[in-house]
DNA sequence: TTGTAGGCGTTATCAG
DNA sequence: CTGATAACGCCTACAA
């Protein structure tokens, strides 16, 4: 069932089919119901691959991301595609871990099923070392990037992200009047907002921020799931090291503080206080209840899909976006 | 940049190009090489859409859920998606929600754009009046449908799942063992596996099946969020209904019943066992960790992708395949 | 082993 | 307002 048979059953052109199917005004009121009779009638539904080959487009974006069953993450996912449906464009998912070939091959496979813009989600897209995001660069000659969460320069690189460095350097202020001034900063992830929280930490420590976080003890890089965390904070303590208050980089991380708090006696938030990152569903499953920072994660994806159809159209669009960051207090800390 | 650049280059016909680019045999050494060189040169890739149109197929597999951000549909898709581009198709992601009307006018969609076959994630999707279902039925038609964690009959639908009746009776009898005898069932989802679950906990309580539940007092169904649930259990506790021990049919529910004994200085599980569902992220954060149930999803949906790669190449595959759930023991229990 | 030519189902440009 | 026809870029008999 293709246009010719439509249009042999209604009695006019293939041009004429074509026209009522998309909407094109120069047709009468009756060739159109006629038409659209048949339509229905026979249940037809366009050839999308002609249509894609005619048009060059499928109305359809990549989605990258390291990994969708990542609660954060996968949130984002759900804002996206909701938005970019609302759009007319379908998703084509895909999750690339956290290697840069792999994401490379990845995006270029993307590419070449000729999606029409592709989006990263999640600022570890962006590497420290600026020679691994060429192949972003390059893939931003083709189609549109837009990156949720991170920020990149280049001609066609939009980003939607919130304000990491300020919401690390609140959070971490707000502690310290609350009492706490032995504040210990775990992370796991040195990507580009990855970057920015650690800033917030050392500014608002008041620490040289020329000096290598890595010789820092207050400045913990470590990755591992909820039990590596505890467990991990357990000897850091074992070894001597004194702390009244962590603030991570990620719920999961928080989590992992929560139960190393358990684990030794320590009670929240008198002696120990913890700030979780993301403000996840899991920060609510935990008792205490996580205190943690909402990055506004849909108003960012809402923003990002705005950005891109923007930019689809060929609209002037802004190149970065910065939303603020909010600290959901909870039952891990003080204030 | 096109196939005829290509062959115009290398010296020889688009048929050799096409030859060599979907690695046909009959191509002398001699010219695969020059004509890859040209190829790797210019950076030329097909024309997915020409292809699409030839060969009918974008290789190209349609998911459906109701919410990708919730965990345990997101691990699922997370699974999918990987199996997917293993066997070399791409993932087109479609959140629904729950409501039929939705559903249908998506599944149609991801039909229109010619998607190989159809994954259906989670078993709200079979209705339990058969009606709703025709949908899917129709759909089947033209393509493979598949579903992860539930089960609809059919010519062209496959299923992959676990044994929920099972995974419930058995949870229920291990609560009774250890002790319990007033035992709460806790469901948000009349869903088909909502339904296998709540089987497995009427057998196991010696309740008439043929009784209507919804008159049960100690088969509640609840929808609403973390708080609300605990709130809902409370009130059903100050409303004079004594219980001992609560499984649900989602950790999501669980959590609550968490949240309900420390708002009520109920000790768990001295006083109240408790029995998630799904064995997701969440029932590693709670204190104490929660029991859950394991439904073996990485499993199911490794298999469901098997199933469907050999579907699709017109093997001879089973219609419907159960995995045994598995009680992971933590904190919520006294065995 | 290689080339020619027709077909896949649209959209869009021109005439009329 | 409508129709004929040329792209779009690839695959694949069939012919050589």
């Amino acid at each position: 069932m293709n246009i010719y048979d439509i249009s042999r059953k209604a009695g006019v052109s293939i041009a004429t089919v074509s026209r009522v199917i998309n909407g094109n005004s120069n047709v009468s009121e009756k060739t159109k119901e006629k038409v659209l009779k048949v339509i229905d009638e026979c249940g037809y539904t366009p050839n999308a691959f002609a249509r894609g080959l005619g048009l060059n487009s499928m109305n359809t974006v990549g989605i990258m991301c390291a990994d969708s069953s990542d609660p954060f993450l996968a949130s984002a996912i759900y804002f996206l595609e909701r938005q970019l449906r609302q759009n007319n464009y379908d998703a084509l998912l895909c999750c690339t871990g956290y290697e840069v070939d792999v994401r490379e091959k990845y995006l270029n496979l993307l590419l070449s099923k000729r999606t029409d813009a592709i989006i990263l989600v999640g600022s570890n897209f962006v590497e420290a070392n600026n020679e691994n995001n060429q192949y972003i660069r390059d893939a931003s000659k083709k189609v549109p990037i837009i990156i949720v969460n991170g920020a990149l320069d280049g001609e066609n690189i939009f980003s939607a992200l919130c304000d990491d460095y300020r919401a690390v350097y609140d959070a971490v202020k707000a502690l310290q009047e609350s009492g706490c001034n032995k504040i210990l900063y775990l992370y796991n992830s040195k990507s580009y907002s990855g970057n920015k929280k650690l800033s917030g930490y050392l500014s608002a420590m008041d620490i040289d921020p020329s000096v290598d976080p890595d010789q820092l003890d207050y400045v913990q890089h470590f990755n591992g799931n909820i039990i590596e965390v505890r467990d991990h904070l357990t000897s850091l303590r074992k070894n001597g090291l004194e702390f009244d208050a962590i603030v991570t980089a990620d719920d999961n991380l928080a989590i992992g503080a929560i139960k190393y708090a358990k684990l030794n006696h320590i009670s929240i938030p008198d002696e120990l206080s913890i700030i979780g990152y993301n403000n996840s569903i899991i920060s609510e499953c935990s008792d205490p209840e996580l205190t943690s920072i909402d990055n506004k994660l849909e108003a960012v994806c809402n923003n990002c899909i705005s950005t891109l159809m923007g930019a689809l159209n060929g609209q002037e669009v802004p190149l970065k976006t910065v939303f603020s960051a909010e600290i959901v207090k909870r039952g891990t800390t003080r204030f």
